[in-house]
DNA sequence: AATCTCACG
DNA sequence: ACGTACGTGAGATTA
């Protein structure tokens, strides 16, 4: 029993036609409404995961229904060519989809789809624009009716119709024979309307019981009736689909696998339908997963436990991995599985297993491979116990895609197309088929030298934590609460209702319903958008706005940073963040559980946050951020003489560029044009569009437009630079920094031209974004190393993509404070001078 | 689970 | 004609 999804197509292409613009394509073919009806089909398979699908068209000869009345259809306009132009291309498309098209001589497509709804036992949903066809709904029958064009659909079910319409099904004929249908051409019973029409229904609920009634009607409404009995009863005939139709017809031809053909894609791509094309995936080259084959070795008493530990240890390598059970593998033959699931293994449970394995993970001539080493640290932890010798695959599969993201090993293992019942196994395979990849592709360096290293300075980082002062959290908390509760208040007075101020929804309601503002249109996928553009365009208009502003504000703090924090202070006052090592696309860190990434900073109420952020006990917090790392970057690499010179010379940049993109003395840089010329810099970095530029700075976009061409003149070899970024990496499918490291970009090769921008943008972004998050990395290895060499018990805590953070005794605060800006600023060594501002605090806010 | 909003670099 | 600046994570609501 499958579900079929029985398209009206004359109707909806119909529909798609008159809803949407008179696209063409290059050939001059129009294709707007072949467009219109994909896009919904290709919704409808999203949402009902069809098993079939049937597409029924009309024939223009004459039809049986219409013979039975001359004027049916008759009046009803001729196809525009525009339109008829494109149901051959439309049929084509549906066939080489692999979609049946079902026309008959003789036969409305009507009758058509009533004759597959009622012949199978199976879910039918017919998809049409035409209301006739809710006759049709019973339990196994459903019509999705299109609205708004065919952008919107209202599912009619039998209890639908009666709870909105009142109605059963079959009433619809008799509805359509009173009252008409002028796009059908029903004529029914002139001077009866809708209304009548369901008044009538409701008393006498079918046409033969009006007429069998008809001396309880009264007046002209029965006069009405009684002259156009015959005209009623035709339009009962005209308006009965028939569910009859001599068709013979194999449901298996209409199955639907959702594999597309490459006929498919050609009349696509010879249609220049591309955004479709990009909606679908098509049939590739079978992938081939490999079953990979070993001795797996089932352990569940001591004994064995010591035969995996001499296996191991003759291996001098080994794979490890903890799931339901643990699972080790010591060659690509050979693996074990170590049962904690079943306790046949009495007493030997991950920790015990841990116990009695320690010596190997701290035998620095075996080697571990593992998937997220730094997650492992964690459980050896608690045996004091520590990791020599490994390697992270997680880690390594990061450096080779960026891209991908892992769940866990067996996750990987899936997206390496490799089946193991032993995923230790697998992870044997992973690891020599990664380093292979690793040093092909010449990022040995990149893992060896940063990522690997690194892994066991974010372990120490997350390790030491940074304390917070609960009491000013509290003191900060209770302050915010308070004004919070009075916010509420006032908010509710002023609207003169109460709701939920945090709901999106309800806020718009209030807004541009109940108090009638003038949303700007902004709006979002579900509704009008309320956030802080918006909010700050109406300011203005109604005194509840500035609260509103003040209560989100303050909101965010509470929840996120107060409340949200409080619960993740451990028992020394200490907050532990981890750091994400393989997250993002460009090669930076990211921070979650909390994120301190995040902290606020840039408002003044938000900043009190960072007071809570505290050196601990005997310390100061010794604080280092890179300038403008990203602008020297771009400097450094573009080679641009002016903004090399506006660096070296040490002037302030964003000064600098506004004095000469505005052609001004630097003297005459006033606040605004420096705040606009920094706007300016950092959209170079991010891939300039005018459109991203005018949105940011408030200006029309052709004063955006303006501002670029005049930065690109002003630093020309930006220009050449970020061109060539694009180019390169048109030609390669891939961005790479001063490192190496790369990041795919697919979007380039994409049709959808939305795509390919995004891709530009990218490929202009990553190389700068992704240097300075390599230079960071080097730095933070070598402080870490520094600081220990020389025998220093400062740490470092945090970093934030171009800030470190070192928990410094105070008797170390100079030697600290020397050692971090001097690894920061010399670990590359570049054509612009690398400047770390350092700072000293007790606290965070200090500090910076 | 998806969406919206907003905090940071 | 379209949708539009790069990279993240989290809380709250809605479906």
């Amino acid at each position: 029993m499958g579900k079929i999804l029985v398209l009206d197509s004359n109707s909806l292409i119909n529909r798609a036609f008159y809803a949407l613009p008179n696209f063409s394509n290059r050939k001059g073919q129009f294709t707007g409404a072949i467009f219109g009806y994909m896009n919904m089909l290709i919704k409808l398979i999203g949402e009902y995961t069809p098993d079939y699908i049937i597409a029924t068209f009309d024939r223009h000869a004459p039809t049986f229904r219409k013979q039975m009345y001359e004027g049916y259809k008759a009046q009803r306009k001729g196809m525009p060519d525009e339109l008829r132009m494109q149901i051959e291309p439309m049929k084509k498309v549906l066939s080489t989809m692999g979609i049946p098209i079902l026309e008959m001589d003789g036969f409305e497509a009507d009758d058509l789809i009533g004759t597959i709804a009622k012949s199978y036992n199976d879910q039918t949903y017919i998809v049409t624009g035409d209301r006739d066809s809710l006759q049709l709904v019973d339990n196994t029958t459903t019509v999705l009716l299109t609205k708004k064009g065919v952008s919107e659909i209202e599912v009619f079910t039998p209890e639908y119709l009666k709870e909105t319409w009142n109605m059963v099904p079959s009433q619809i004929i008799d509805l359509k024979s009173l009252m008409g249908d002028t796009s059908d051409n029903i004529p029914g019973v002139p001077g009866i309307g809708e209304k009548t029409a369901k008044d009538l229904l409701e008393k006498y609920t079918t046409l033969d019981g009006v007429y069998a009634h008809i001396d309880e009607i009264k007046g002209k409404l029965k006069e009405k009736l009684e002259q156009n009995k015959d005209l009623a009863y035709l339009s009962y005939k005209l308006a009965t689909i028939k569910i009859d139709v001599p068709i013979s017809f194999n449901l298996e031809s209409a199955r639907f696998t959702g594999e597309y053909t490459q006929e498919f894609y050609d009349t696509l791509k010879d249609l220049e339908l591309n955004k479709i094309i990009d909606k679908l995936s098509f049939k590739e080259e079978a992938i081939e997963i490999k079953k990979l084959e070993g001795e797996n070795i089932i352990v569940d008493n001591m004994g064995a436990l010591q035969d995996v530990k001499m296996a191991i240890k003759k291996s001098g390598i080994f794979t490890f991995n903890v799931g339901a059970d643990i699972e080790i593998a010591v060659s690509k033959d050979k693996s074990f599985t170590i049962k904690l699931s079943d306790n046949l293994l009495d007493g030997i449970f991950f920790d015990n297993f841990l116990y009695e394995f320690k010596d190997i993970f701290e035998d620095a001539s075996i080697k571990k491979i593992i998937y997220d080493v730094k997650n492992f640290m964690y459980d050896l932890k608690r045996f004091d116990a520590t990791i020599q010798n490994f390697e992270d695959i997680l880690v390594m599969a990061y450096i080779l895609d960026a891209n991908r993201n892992y769940k866990n090993l067996t996750d990987m293992l899936e997206k390496f197309n490799l089946n193991a019942d032993n995923s230790a196994l697998g992870a044997m395979y992973l690891y020599e088929d990664i380093l292979g990849l690793i040093k092909e592709k010449k990022l040995d360096h990149l893992y060896f030298d940063m990522e690997k290293p690194l892994i066991s300075v974010l372990y120490d980082m997350e390790q030491c934590g940074f304390s917070i002062d609960k009491d000013i959290l509290h003191e900060v908390a209770t302050e915010i609460k308070a004004e919070l509760a009075k916010l509420t208040q006032e908010i509710y007075d002023i609207v003169g209702e109460e709701f939920n101020i945090n709901s999106t929804k309800q806020l718009a309601h209030i807004l541009f319903e109940v108090l009638n503002l003038n949303s700007k249109g902004a709006k979002t996928k579900t509704g009008y958008s309320t956030n802080v553009e918006v909010l700050q365009d109406l300011v203005n208009d109604h005194p509840v706005i500035p609260l509103l502003l003040r209560y989100r504000e303050l909101e965010k703090l509470r929840s996120t940073y107060l409340d949200g924090m409080e619960p993740l202070i451990d028992s020394e006052g200490k907050i532990h963040t981890i750091f994400k090592q393989t997250v993002t696309a460009t090669g930076r860190l990211s921070s979650t559980e909390p994120n301190l990434q995040n902290i606020p900073v840039r408002k003044e109420e938000g900043r009190q946050i960072r007071k809570m952020f505290i050196a601990s006990k005997g310390c100061e917090l010794v604080c280092a951020d890179y300038s403008q790392i990203e602008l020297r970057l771009m400097a450094a690499f573009s080679k641009d003489e002016g903004m090399v010179e506006d660096f070296k010379s040490g002037k302030d940049i964003h000064a600098a560029t506004a004095a000469k993109i505005f052609n001004i003395p630097i003297d005459f840089v006033t606040k605004d044009l420096r705040r606009q010329a920094k706007a300016v810099n950092f959209g170079i970095i991010y891939g300039i569009t005018d459109f991203g530029l005018s949105q940011d700075l408030g200006i029309p976009v052709y004063k955006a437009k303006e501002f670029t061409t005049n930065y690109f003149k002003t630093y020309p070899r930006v220009h050449e630079y970020m061109n060539e970024l694009v180019a390169e990496a048109t030609k390669n499918g891939y961005a790479k920094t001063m490192m190496g490291r790369i990041r795919s970009i697919p979007e380039l090769t994409m049709s959808n031209r939305n795509m390919q921008g995004f891709g530009k943008r990218v490929a202009m972004n990553m190389p700068l974004q992704g240097s300075a998050s390599d230079i960071m990395k080097l730095a933070m290895i070598k402080v870490h190393d520094e600081l220990k060499a020389q025998g220093l018990k400062a740490k470092l805590i945090m970093q934030v993509h171009d800030e470190l953070i070192i928990d410094t005794p105070k008797d170390e605060v100079e030697k600290v404070s020397t050692l971090l800006k001097q690894a920061m600023e010399n670990v590359v060594k570049l054509d612009v001078p690398l400047i770390a501002e350092v700072g000293v605090g007790h606290n965070w806010l200090e500090a910076k």
